[in-house]
DNA sequence: GGTAAGCGCAACTTTCAGGTTGCACATATC
DNA sequence: GATATGTGCAACCTGAAAGTTGCGCTTACC
């Protein structure tokens, strides 16, 4: 149960589709200013600023700055969390599924 | 882009602890009423039942009837699109560094 | 038939996330 | 030095999520 009270918040910064492009922006590999993140979308700076808090909150990605500008980059070992937590679920559900499957078949 | 618009209601689902919670329970292969999922818990039978409505609304769980009772079922199908767009955006971040690295050394 | 169990629906409150606007501040640029 | 660029901070608004309470309906049980 506690899984559950560590992943959720790891989630919850997920639930966003902004935060999702961002996200999939930065997984090029390449760090990128705020302005350069909030380009093309149809969102204040400021409201994409506090996506990338969020994010940063949750541990999704790093802060760096750089003159007067700051740099964000993608820190995908958390991804990796929220995977396992699926991973998880699902495995116990297929464990579930075979034990049952056992004792049908006798 | 639109990946993120149709993954993020699937990560909004999952974002809150007691849902992670009665996921986790029903993993276990048992379909379950509410009564059983709002037991132990510190909440409300109706509170449970939202959350149970939020679930059924990604497409997280499964609902059926059963005399008086309303059973609850696991439908991991969902939560392998949630892994999808994990992998996706990790593979991306790998081959992003593979690209670097192959640059780097030449 | 009467009673208890299991749910659903609706109204209401409280809290918070997402967004905007306005202003101040530091850093490049000319 | 003057100006434009990139941010940060704070106040504010709005809508929705989470939770509770109250009531009514159906199904099981004796």
């Amino acid at each position: 149960m506690s899984k559950a009270e560590a992943a959720a918040p790891l989630f919850a910064a997920l639930a966003d589709p902004t935060r999702l492009a961002l996200l999939e922006r930065l997984a090029d590999g390449a760090p990128r200013p705020i302005v350069a993140l909030a380009a093309g979308r149809s969102l204040t700076r400021q409201a994409v600023t506090k996506h990338l808090a969020v994010l940063r909150g949750a541990g999704l990605v790093a802060r760096r700055r750089a003159g007067r500008e700051t740099i964000y980059a993608l820190r995908p070992e958390r991804l990796a969390e929220a995977r396992a937590w699926l991973d998880e679920v699902g495995a116990q559900w297929n464990d579930a599924l075979a034990r049952l499957k056992a004792h049908v078949e006798g």
